[in-house]
DNA sequence: GCCAACGTTGGC
DNA sequence: GCCAACGTTGGC
């Protein structure tokens, strides 16, 4: 039975991987989380061609910038084996891994940035505990429902 | 570049 | 199991 399709959002910097070079290379693996949270969304609750946002975080205006779809179930993420890394987790082995990802495919570009900023003034519609808005919140995949998802995306 | 908020680590 | 110290995130 395929499960109905879910929401994410997904955050990346910029000057590490920007939604164009998503564009570019199509597919990505999702590496280098490394908070357990965001990890167990990824392994626990994603499924293939569940709806992605991706956001750019850290850079000059954050927000929202595009659209992507998870394209793999989950599986170890590479990096945290390879001691040259800067993902690398002394502490994983391959019998038992500790990080996983998803591959996340290219879907469309939007045509603004739904700014952070403006994100903000729809606090109210989307929930005191939406993790983008929420106080303090680091987290960087988290769910977002089909109302937030509609939501967000009318701001474009 | 600053720094508040948060998560993780490790000594005890 | 507590909690101080440390490292990271990410807006500004």
């Amino acid at each position: 039975m395929t499960p109905r399709k879910r929401y994410w959002l997904m955050k990346s910097e910029p000057d590490a991987f920007s939604i164009d070079d998503l564009q570019r290379v199509g597919t990505e693996p999702w590496n280098g989380v490394r908070n357990y949270q965001a990890r167990n969304f990824m392994r626990d609750g994603m499924h293939v061609d569940d709806g992605v946002l991706f956001y750019h975080s850290n850079t000059k205006v954050p927000g929202v910038v595009g659209i992507a779809r998870v394209a793999s179930t989950a599986y170890p993420d590479d990096t945290q084996f390879d001691p040259k890394s800067h993902y690398h987790d002394p502490k994983a082995t391959r019998e038992q891994p500790r990080w996983f990802l998803v591959d996340v495919a290219f879907e469309r570009k939007l045509k603004r940035t739904i700014a952070l900023e403006e994100i903000k003034r729809h606090t109210d519609e989307l929930g005191e505990g939406f993790p983008l808005t929420a106080r303090g919140s680091r987290l960087s995949v988290f769910p977002v429902t089909a109302a937030q998802w509609k939501l967000l995306l009318s701001l474009e």
